[in-house]
DNA sequence: TCGAATTAGTTAGCAAGCTAACGAATTTCG
DNA sequence: CGAAATTCGTTAGCTTGCTAACTAATTCGA
């Protein structure tokens, strides 16, 4: 068997063990991979959000995003609010709380990203990234309709967001 | 921003494409990936296989191969058979359908994986492939009770299955 | 040998992803 | 202007992952 046909379940099973990682240093926080990535988001961004804007730029689609939301909001780390502008739209809101544990969700992810990494030499890394960013555009180019969040998010990152 | 900042991201993100991409083609058969992997496990293996091992091959847990199991004995993928040296056992089988069809899943896994690849060489794609396996090892390493499925599979990689 | 520990499978219930279908608001255009 | 198309958020219902807690069967050990 070629070590090539293992690449799927290897990319599978790195990118499953990274997740599960984080969720378990993040757990005593009360926050998971998917609540402290929207989290993040919000934190980065220097304006309110829409909904369907935190979705894009997560890579996921608005309907997984509204139960995030709702479990986001029970837990009081965000709050919605109706947009002036448009009463289609609601923005979403980071809590005092949230603000607080902003850094240390950067730190965590930052000092899980070095363990990894730290016996791995630049010039591979910078490999492996070209390879996972050649093998991630093949991919998502042309599934059909290109309407999933996941492209539109890969188009607003080649733009100069 | 760093690259290497990205890597978290680009991981989860690759692998997600790629499962999409398989989902999308294998979709008109009624398999999903959790299904074909399973198929392809089982048609791998030269004798039958109890639920603990096939779970343990897959890194998934138990219940998570029990709800699976019965998605595929629903629709007549495989066939459950009490073993015969242990009551608390059972064994899974393909059944005839199955059988007849997983060459075809192999070619069109395998025909992707060639697409997603074609213009990466063998020096990149040799560098990345260790680079994954390296992260994956120590994001496997010492997550606590090592009970889970995913760090029994590797353990079994490692042996000379 | 017989009670305790372990193992195999299951059920229950949650998390996080998806598509399809919908109502309300806004924008577009004949 | 007003009807049609689009956009935003939502609900409903599916898949695929998880942990905790259970039953039944087997194995271990005092």
């Amino acid at each position: 068997m070629n070590d090539i046909d293992t690449i799927g379940p290897l990319l599978h099973g790195t990118a499953r063990a990274w997740r599960l990682k984080l969720d378990e240093r993040l757990k005593p926080m009360g926050l998971s991979q998917a609540k402290w990535r929207t989290l993040l988001r919000l934190s980065m961004s220097p304006g309110p959000l829409t909904q369907a804007e935190i979705a894009s730029h997560l890579g996921i689609e608005e309907p997984t995003l509204v139960t995030l939301l709702h479990r986001l909001e029970d837990d009081r780390w965000v709050a919605r609010r109706n947009a002036p502008h448009d009463r289609r739209c609601k923005t979403v809101h980071l809590t005092r709380r949230a603000q607080r544990v902003i850094e240390e969700i950067n730190s965590a992810a930052s000092r899980l990203r070095h363990e990894l990494l730290d016996d791995i030499s630049a010039a591979e890394l910078r490999t492996c990234i070209g390879v996972l960013d050649r093998i991630r555009q093949k991919a998502e180019k042309g599934n059909g309709n290109g309407k999933g969040a996941a492209s539109r998010a890969r188009i607003e990152k080649n733009g100069k967001n």
